[in-house]
DNA sequence: CGATGTCGTGTTGTGTACAACATCGCAGAA
DNA sequence: TTCTGCGATGTTGTACACAACACGACATCG
């Protein structure tokens, strides 16, 4: 989790107040996806303020946001609660997000450049230190980074967005859930994924790239469902 | 458009800090969406703040939604200024919104009720008044009930909001363009459109309905482009 | 003992003043 | 005349104070 020092610093050196949101937003979002601040926290605006060396009104803007973006959830005189993620409720988000996979190879797909591919290729490196060396953590910083990197495959901008909007409203499940899973299996097949993926990609094979993501989230989706029944029971 | 005195009526009446956003973000939308602010038109919070009788910082939570969901766009010592949409900008747009109508077919279809089939019996209705007697608010009022009737055709609520926010997008390039095209004409194939989709429903066959919606949305489009190509030579 | 009212504390919501900034008009110099 | 600088004006951005509200602790009454 970046330092609030930093942090403070990184806004003080910020010209202009929409960089100072995305900097607010992308910060808050992304500890809200690595779960320090997992579901249900409580925050208070008036703390997080004084952490980055603000006033709440700045830091409202990108609470509201979030909170559109199905994230948080303001009450007045409770706080500001982060949402809690149920497989049930997601289970349409997940078949719709397995529907616009398949669309990123369709829509505009990309031929992907020489920076693209070094990324991937990146990804893959990374999923096999993560193999050697398992961390829930770097698990999800990884589930993240493979998400933004899949989305370059297209160039339709609102189908990045819209994904983008749904995936940051899922990813946060596998976090809660891995803990009941197995975690060594789930790291493998994800990098079995991710080896995959990369492999249709230096093919340009886009369209086939979006068809094993649509399959990979449709199986680890019942996986999902699937231990969370056992858990239940 | 609704006046101001009954507006702050109802925002006195509203009882919790939600529901008069609601009521600020719907009738913003709403005047956006049905050109009352056109394009490139500037708005002033202070202003709109004094016709709502409430203070700047519930109005701008409300203008930061529209912001994100890219109606607006505030700039720092100019104003708070409508989106221009332009045709080209929103052909990705369209091409995704072609795919997701196709989805509403296929993800979670409903099969529709009494008040459903009802609502689509009027919104008929309403476009054959709207053939004898053609006006462009008519028209365009009549365009964002029968986007909302046909989104009540899927149970997956993500794929509601999702279309919502870009239908919204997009929905206010009808009132730019129609001035250059054949309103009669265009209002005659929206009927037509209108009167397809809801034989459609009636037999209970909503993947028929996603499949005409998305053809007429192509044509749409198409027609569009057409128009503007002509209009710019 | 239990139920209930009441007050203290902490939170988000709202109002207001001021800072930061962009734009336009106008005066003055080249 | 034309260009330049600057100030007046209006805008959004930020800070802060207070209102509205929820919740728990505790006292008080039955």
């Amino acid at each position: 989790m970046t330092s609030s020092d930093e942090l403070a610093a990184r806004l003080e050196n910020a010209n202009g107040a929409q960089e100072r949101f995305e900097i607010l937003y992308g910060t808050l979002r992304e500890r809200i996806s690595m779960s320090d601040y997992p579901p249900g926290m409580r925050l208070s605006e008036e703390a997080l303020a004084a952490e980055f060396g603000i006033s709440r009104s700045p830091l409202r803007k990108a609470l509201k946001i979030l909170e559109a973006d199905g994230l948080l959830q303001s009450v007045q005189g409770v706080g500001t609660i982060v949402t809690d993620v149920d497989l049930e409720g997601l289970t349409q988000v997940y078949q719709l997000r397995m529907e616009l996979n398949e669309l990123v190879g369709r829509l505009s797909p990309k031929h992907p450049d020489e920076a693209t591919l070094a990324l991937f290729e990146e990804l893959r490196k990374r999923a096999e230190e993560l193999q050697a060396a398992p961390d829930m953590k770097v698990f999800a910083r990884l589930n993240i980074d493979f998400f933004h990197a899949f989305m370059r495959l297209t160039d339709n901008q609102p189908l990045v967005e819209v994904s983008e909007r749904l995936f940051y409203q899922t990813c946060r499940i596998w976090l809660k859930m891995i803990p009941m899973m197995d975690f060594a299996e789930e790291v493998a097949i994800f990098a079995g994924e991710i080896n995959a993926i990369t492999d249709a990609v230096r093919l340009g094979d886009t369209e086939a790239a979006g068809h094993i993501r649509r399959a990979h989230l449709s199986m680890g989706f019942t996986r999902l469902k699937s231990h969370a029944r056992q858990y239940t029971l």
